[in-house]
RNA sequence: CGGGAAGUGGCUCAACUUGGUAGAGCAUUUGGUUUGGGACCAAGGGGUUGCAGGUUCAAAUCCUGUCUUCCCGACCA
């Protein structure tokens, strides 16, 4: 079976060790490069590519919506930061700070935004006067820095690019109705365009946002069990417009606080689409946010007619809207083959002198390795629905694993025996203490609480740790 | 931030223990033969050994500091 066969060499296997396989897959694949700069990447062609296409089609979602973008500064002055208190407590460890202009040191210290909430009620603060100023749906395309002590490519970096959108509204309703749209946005997003299955649920306390009523979140598990926190949307109430004084003139002419939200994805959606997808011969990217989703391969391409007939193929391909290429390197079919499937292009078309004598080419799978033989003429409507089918077929495929690597448990006893030997979530009920999801945490080992899922299931009357009523049930596992 | 490992041509590594002209494979360049799963032959090019100090007649090798990467842990919305 050719789905067997390891085809790609220098690429660790994904059973044998996982962080290993990781890092090889964003080598081979050409995402990034470190920089000299701990945490912080280069972005190659490759991998910016896919952010483009994952900054296209969110942006597109939000435009619907009626959000603008805008673009607010880098820098925060210290003061402003610690306007409130909880986020600031939140956020004051990992952020990185400017003392020093050219030679002089500074008035004021100038933090690099790890987050921009308080640039923007900064700014609405001085704006906003009337009900008719309301809402305002802003976003901004940026990055932001965090100093994090572990750093991974894509994962968890210290320089990251992302998008935060900021709202505001006259109504806590109208802000609360918002938060979910972005949710909802993301949701549609990650398991439509990345094939990505998710679980959706609200945080706990000790996990929302610094500075948040509420914050939902969007969870995604990789291959390896673990979860990865793929979006998150937040709803303020009016917390930060108290803090800054954020206040509008109502239908009745009284002076009122506005609501808020905010929600944001990042490149660390990147990590997800290699760790849920991804296999031993590298990377594999969901034809919707492929940057090249086919690639031509010339067979025997020396051979009279072959590359003119490849070009012919790739420019109708082109015209009919496919964002497809060429490789015409002067190596053999077999290290093309590799290299296409280490960089995670859907598919690959290969055409040589049978084909062409036969009036077809060769359409290889990269999620199945399935090779199909399609009439020359009939490419542009074929392989839109193989693309179609490739993209069903992955979402399918990390829905049955996720599916298959959630269980349930009671007692605590079997929480931790079932987290000792098996990969993935686990549910169980909970009382809604601190100190349970503290103590659940340490006892198995890491698994923390991932989510509290809108459909939450009744799986038994008491908190799996204290024993007590229990309020919800939740996600528990590891995490990146 | 704690524990462990590592930094030597573009990449993977050797030489370090016992200081003495930096070496191999892959990649790359040129010519030729090849081409349906990482081809073959021949000839070339490429390294002040992460960085900064120190010891020494002499440092990739010994010492100190520092930066970066990887793994485990703590921390992290």
């Amino acid at each position: 079976m050719a789905k067997d066969k390891k085809f790609v060499q220098n690429i660790t296997s994904r059973d044998v060790d996982f962080a290993q396989w990781y890092t090889d897959v964003v080598k081979e694949a050409k995402l990034c490069d470190y920089s000299s700069v701990k945490g912080c990447l280069i972005y190659e062609p490759n991998g910016y590519a896919i952010w483009e296409m994952v900054q296209k089609n969110l942006d597109a979602r939000f435009k619907e919506t009626g959000v603008q973008n805008v673009y607010l500064p880098v820098f925060i002055p210290e003061s402003l930061l610690q306007k409130e208190a909880d986020h600031v407590e939140g956020f004051a460890p990992e952020v990185a700070t400017v003392t020093r202009g050219g030679f002089e040191d500074l008035e004021e210290n100038l933090c690099v935004r790890p987050t921009s909430e308080v640039l923007f009620c900064d700014h609405w603060q001085k704006t906003i006067k009337s009900y008719r100023d309301l809402p305002k749906l802003y976003n901004q395309w940026c990055s932001v820095v965090r100093w994090e002590k572990t750093t991974r490519p894509f994962l968890r970096s210290r320089e990251f690019l992302w998008q935060e959108g900021h709202t505001i509204h006259a109504t806590a309703k109208e802000a609360e109705e918002r938060t979910q749209m972005m949710l909802n946005i993301y949701y549609d997003f990650v398991t439509k365009d990345l094939a990505i299955p998710l679980i959706c649920g609200r945080k706990t306390d000790s996990e929302k946002f610094a500075g948040a009523e509420a914050t939902y979140t969007i969870e995604a598990m990789m291959h390896d069990g673990k979860a990865l926190q793929s979006g998150t949307s937040h709803f303020f109430g009016d917390g930060f417009a108290e803090a800054f004084g954020i206040k509008f003139l109502n239908k009745d002419n009284e002076l009122e606080c506005v609501n808020q939200t905010s929600w944001g994805l990042s490149t660390r959606i990147i990590g997800a689409i290699i760790m849920v997808h991804g296999d031993d011969s590298g990377l594999v990217l969901p034809p919707r946010i492929a940057p090249i989703q086919a690639r031509v391969i010339p067979i025997a391409q020396h051979k009279e007619g072959v590359l003119d007939r490849a070009y012919e193929l790739l420019n109708k391909l082109q015209a009919s809207g496919i964002r497809a290429d060429i490789d015409v390197a002067e190596k053999t079919p077999g290290w093309k083959f590799c290299e296409q499937e280490m960089l995670g292009i859907p598919v690959r078309i290969e055409i040589g002198p049978k084909d062409i004598e036969a009036g077809q080419v060769v359409v290889a799978r990269r999620d199945n390795f399935e090779k199909i033989v399609v009439d020359i003429d009939k490419l542009e409507v074929e392989l839109p629905k193989i693309l179609d089918d490739v993209q069903e077929n992955m979402y399918d495929k990390a829905k049955d694993f996720m599916d298959s690597h959630i269980d349930t448990a009671v007692t605590m006893d079997e929480m931790i025996k079932k987290f000792n030997v098996q990969r993935g979530f686990i549910k169980a009920m909970w009382c809604g203490s601190e100190e349970c999801e503290e103590a659940i945490k340490h006892e198995t080992g890491g698994a923390g609480s991932r989510c509290i899922p809108f459909d939450e299931e009744h799986l038994s009357d008491t908190c799996i740790y204290c024993g007590k009523t229990a309020k919800h049930m939740v996600y528990w596992g590891k995490s990146y």
